[in-house]
DNA sequence: GTATAATCCAAACAGTGTTAGGTAAACGAA
DNA sequence: TTCGTTTACCTAACACTGTTTGGATTATAC
C-alpha cells in the first residue's frame, strides 16, 4: 500500500536528516541561532538545496511543532493507565512539564507558534487530536468513577480545557519567567493539580448551603 | 528633585515615541513586521540614529515588555479591592486573560520572553514585583478569611504560583492554541478558577478519612 | 567664544530567507 | 540503449535584517 520508490526513500531520509539537524541547533543555541543557512551548512547542502525537500523556513518549523506534538504524547503516554483516575490525572500533568522542562526550546517554538488564520471552528467540533484526546478520556474517566463532577456550563469539554491551562501555565512559566528560580516546581506542581482536582470533586458551595 | 534639563526632556521624549511607534508597528502586525528599520522610517530617524536612544533592538524589546508589565498591572488594579477575598481572586485571573486577549502581541512578547541568564535564585528570595505581590497578598486576604487553606509543603508562595500558572496558562492557550476556536472562555475561565479556589477550601481527602 | 558633548546620518559589514536559472544526474518508456 | 522528463542540487543574486564606524551638525556648558 505504501510502495515507496528507491528515490522516495531518499527523499524521506534526507528531509529527515534536515529535521534532525535543525532540532540539534534549535536545542543548541535557542531559536535565534535556528537559520536556514546553518542548517544547510550541517548538512552539507547549499541554502538552496534545502527548498527541494521545504517549501520556507516557516515549513521547517511547522516539522519541528509536529516532531513536538509526537514527543509530547509519548511523555503522557508513558504515564501508566493502570492508576486510579485522579493520580492518573495528576501523573499527566506532571508528564507535561517533564517535557517542558526536558525540551526547553523545543517546547517553546511549539507553544509560541501561533495556529494559522482560519475561519473560527467551535471548541466541540474540532477534531481533539491524539493529545487533547488523551486529556479527555482521562477526564471522562475521572467523571464516570465518580471522582469528578460536571456542573452547569462546565462539563467535560471546559474541565478538560481547564486541566490543559493548568498544565501548561505550569510548564511554560517554569521555561520562562522562572528558568532561574530555585523551587521545588516537582512538589509545587503535584500539590496545584491535586487541589485543582480536588475543587472538581467537591459540589459547588452554592448548593451546599 | 528630578531636575531634568531641557535636553533630557526631549530625549526623554524622543524615547518614548519610538516605544510608541514600535508597539503601534506590533499590534499591526506581530512580532514579525517589529523591525529597527521600520521603527526608523516611521518616526523619520536612520536606523542608527537609534542607537542614540536604545543599545539594541532587544533593548527596545525589553522596553516594551515593562510596559507590559505596566499594562497588566494597571489591569489587576481595576478589579475592585471590596470584593470578598475568593471573588477577588477569581476577577484577578479575569483580569489576566482579559489583558491578554485585548494585547495579543504585546502580551506574547512578553510571556515568551526568557529571563535573562544568571544565578539561581530561591523562589521566596525573588523581589515579588508589584504584579505577583498583588496576587501574593490576594492570596494571604484569602487565608486570613479562612477561604483557602495552606498545607504541609504548599503554603503561601506555593499556591500563588499555582494560581498565576493557571492564570497564565488560560491567558496563553487562548492567544494562541485556541485563536481560532468559538468557546465561552469568560465563562469557562471563571469556572476554572472558582473550582481551583474551591479545592484550596477544602481540607485534603487524606486528612478526612 | 570656544571646547565638549549630544544628535544624527551615510555607508558599509555580516548576516538572513528566498528566488531565478542552469547543470548534471537519475529515472521511465520506446 | 536511447531519448525526454523529472529530480536534485548549486551559484548568484535580491531584498531584507541588526549593528558599527566615522564624520558631520547642532546644542550645551564654561
Amino acid at each position: 500500500m505504501t510502495e515507496l520508490t528507491p528515490r522516495e526513500r531518499r527523499h524521506a531520509r534526507t528531509r529527515q536528516e534536515i529535521l534532525d539537524t535543525a532540532l540539534v541547533i534549535l536545542n543548541e543555541g535557542g531559536p535565534e541561532g535556528l537559520s536556514l543557512r546553518e542548517i544547510a551548512r550541517r548538512v552539507d547542502y547549499s541554502p538552496a538545496g534545502l527548498y527541494e525537500y521545504f517549501d520556507s523556513k516557516d515549513d521547517i518549523i511547522d516539522a519541528l511543532c509536529l516532531e513536538a506534538d509526537r514527543r509530547l504524547l509519548s511523555y503522557l503516554k508513558s504515564v501508566p493507565t493502570t492508576l486510579p483516575p485522579d493520580e492518573y490525572l495528576v501523573e499527566l500533568g506532571l508528564a507535561y512539564v517533564r517535557y517542558a522542562s526536558n525540551n526547553r526550546d523545543h517546547f517553546l517554538l511549539r507553544a509560541t507558534r501561533l495556529a494559522p488564520e482560519m475561519p473560527p471552528v467551535p471548541f466541540a467540533e474540532l477534531d481533539p487530536g491524539e493529545t487533547f484526546g488523551l486529556l479527555l478520556n482521562a477526564v471522562q474517566a475521572a467523571i464516570d468513577a465518580g471522582i469528578i463532577h460536571t456542573r452547569e456550563d462546565y462539563g467535560l469539554i471546559e474541565i478538560a480545557y481547564s486541566m490543559w491551562a493548568l498544565g501548561h501555565g505550569l510548564a511554560t512559566l517554569q521555561v520562562t519567567n522562572l528558568s532561574n528560580v530555585e523551587f521545588d516546581y516537582e512538589s509545587a506542581d503535584r500539590a496545584a493539580i491535586q487541589t485543582f482536582i480536588q475543587g472538581l470533586g467537591s459540589v459547588p458551595s452554592k448548593k451546599i448551603v
